[in-house]
RNA sequence: GCGGAGUUAGUCCAGCCCGGCACGACGUCAGCUUCCCAAGCUGAAGGUCGCGGGUUCAAAUCCCGCACUCCGCACCA
């Protein structure tokens, strides 16, 4: 169960491959959802609306992807989302400025200074190209946004870097039409881009990657009084205290001092409940409280959700409270209005976010599903039934004697209703094998005696034992396997 | 972007030094056989040899450039 075995059964069975594959000017960072990958990422989408939206009351919405430049220029995304680079005259070597002048001379620059600043420190201090002692140009900004032109003017918008900014942007109309009381949820799935200096690892850094963020915006005066966190209050998570993890609940974290307030520790609850109904091993996750120097230029304070994969640990979801950063950059971009009254009293929102990679999530459920499965001579992905690509086969154990036939009519009456394939080729064994490599949960086998009595075998994934069951009782068998928790 | 290693069928790979019809395995499809766990037999399909250029009668093979993948550096959800 390592990377390359994960990366294999996804470019055999259709999880996820290559964008652009059969041309060579295909750019890294871009890769393309197969049948079973795309199946599978519905699957967990659904189980995260359950859990989150559905649960928490929150709203969602589905915004644009390309948005207005004054957007990113309130929220600093312009400026801040940027590396200051050099590069050098002579070999055309590049650096990050602010690192190289840390490194040659321990004057530390910060990262958003001007740019000016830096061309200064160089000449200055006579810093010169480390690996050919070239002079350097003046240095400048790679922003790590994709711009686009729009109209025949081309006119400048970019492609966000977060879905985030739809919601704040969006809020004010929100939160007066849908009649909004703080806390509210806003939760968004959607694609963002970040133009990656080097993209790499399929599914885990890319340039066009999903998002399910969700934004939570809450009084600041009220971060304590949150009734509904006696839900989650006895909710184990594991987190990193002085470079150890301790597991403890979430009341024991918000007691110890560990986790700030009770808003915070609810939602690290529903988080951690909601990962551990995906199927990955939560006992090899940890939060990670970050420092000044780790957390985006937009939060106060940020824990970062990370789980141990054969890569190493691996960021899943970003939390970070943004306090007012954007609503008071967006209100004085623009002119409107971001305060609204909770409890007669006018207030401006603080926001807590919870910023999900699903990308990187479908990896790590596939890479803590899969199972080699020597004994019997075969590869499993033991996935929750609920996010099975595949929830069940319908196999004839013959072609011949009518069996094919009648398993279609198996197939007919449960097809629109669940995810079902229909397979009647080969050898049975080799069809139950390629269905466990897929992760589906269930093989129903027509055989000899559905001629006579109507009854068929369903055989489960896990075990591979098999039960005999009516027809007539398929369907409530299959809702009963996999339904959502 | 830098350093290193790579790129040949859906997958894993041989061939490359030493230029001459691109090898094998797995998988897929069809048929036979078996009739509940990757068996066997017969047959078939599947290749811009990463892309572009050069050298040559002839390039997967030699030369140049580029792209991509992987590992490290840096960056990040």
């Amino acid at each position: 169960m390592n990377y390359d075995q994960i990366m294999q059964l996804a470019l055999e069975r259709g999880f996820y491959f290559p964008s652009c594959e059969i041309y060579a000017d295909a750019q890294a960072g871009f890769w393309e959802y197969g049948p079973s990958g795309v199946s599978l990422k519905n699957k967990f989408v659904e189980l995260w609306r359950r859990e989150f939206v559905r649960r928490d009351r929150m709203m969602e919405i589905d915004g644009s992807q390309i948005m207005s430049e004054a957007v990113f220029v309130a929220s600093g995304h312009l400026s801040s989302f940027a590396d200051p680079i050099i590069g050098c005259q002579k070999c055309k070597s590049i650096f990050r400025a602010d690192k190289l002048i840390t490194e040659i001379t321990s004057i530390v620059v910060p990262e958003s200074a001007d740019l000016t600043e830096f061309d200064k420190v160089i000449l200055e201090k006579n810093i010169v190209c480390p690996k050919c002692k070239g002079t350097f140009e003046k240095a400048h900004k790679f922003n790590m946004m994709f711009k686009v032109g729009i109209g025949p003017e081309s006119e400048p918008a970019y492609l966000r870097p977060e879905t985030c900014q739809s919601i704040f942007v969006d809020f004010p109309r929100l939160f007066k039409t849908m009649r909004g009381k703080l806390p509210i949820g806003i939760a968004q799935i959607g694609k963002s881009f970040r133009n990656e200096i080097s993209p790499r690892q399929s599914l885990l850094r890319l340039r066009e990657f999903y998002q399910a963020e969700i934004e939570v915006f809450c009084n600041p005066n009220k971060l304590d009084n949150l009734e509904k966190f006696s839900e989650v209050e006895n909710t184990e998570i594991r987190i990193m205290v002085e470079d150890d993890i301790k597991t403890m609940t979430c009341k024991q974290a918000l007691d110890a001092g560990i986790l700030p307030n009770k808003l915070v520790a609810y939602y690290l609850g529903l988080l951690i409940e909601f990962y551990q109904k995906t199927g990955i091993d939560v006992t090899k996750s940890r939060f990670r409280k970050l420092g000044d120097k780790e957390k985006a230029f937009y939060a106060s304070v940020a824990f970062d959700f990370e789980v141990e994969t054969t890569t190493g640990w691996l960021e899943l979801v970003a939390c970070n409270y943004r306090s007012d950063y954007d609503l008071t950059s967006h209100a004085n971009k623009s002119k409107e209005k971001f305060e609204v009254l909770d409890d007669e009293i006018k207030v401006l929102p603080h926001v807590f976010e919870l910023s999900m990679g699903i990308d990187r999530s479908l990896y790590t459920i596939l890479e803590h599903s899969f199972r080699d499965d020597k004994e019997n001579d075969r590869v499993v992905l033991s996935l929750k039934p609920y996010l099975a690509p595949i929830h069940v086969g319908i196999l004839s154990l013959v072609k011949k004697d009518g069996l094919a036939e009648k398993a279609e009519e198996v197939f007919f009456k449960i097809r629109t209703k669940y995810d079902a394939f229909l397979d009647h080729s080969g050898a049975i064994g080799r069809r139950y094998r390629r269905l466990d490599e897929v992760g589906a949960p269930l093989a129903v086998t027509v055989d000899h005696q559905t001629l006579q009595d109507d009854t068929i075998t369903v055989r489960i994934r896990d075990s591979m034992s098999q039960e005999r069951i009516k027809i007539s009782d398929l369907d409530a068998y299959i809702v009963k396997a996999i339904t959502y928790p």
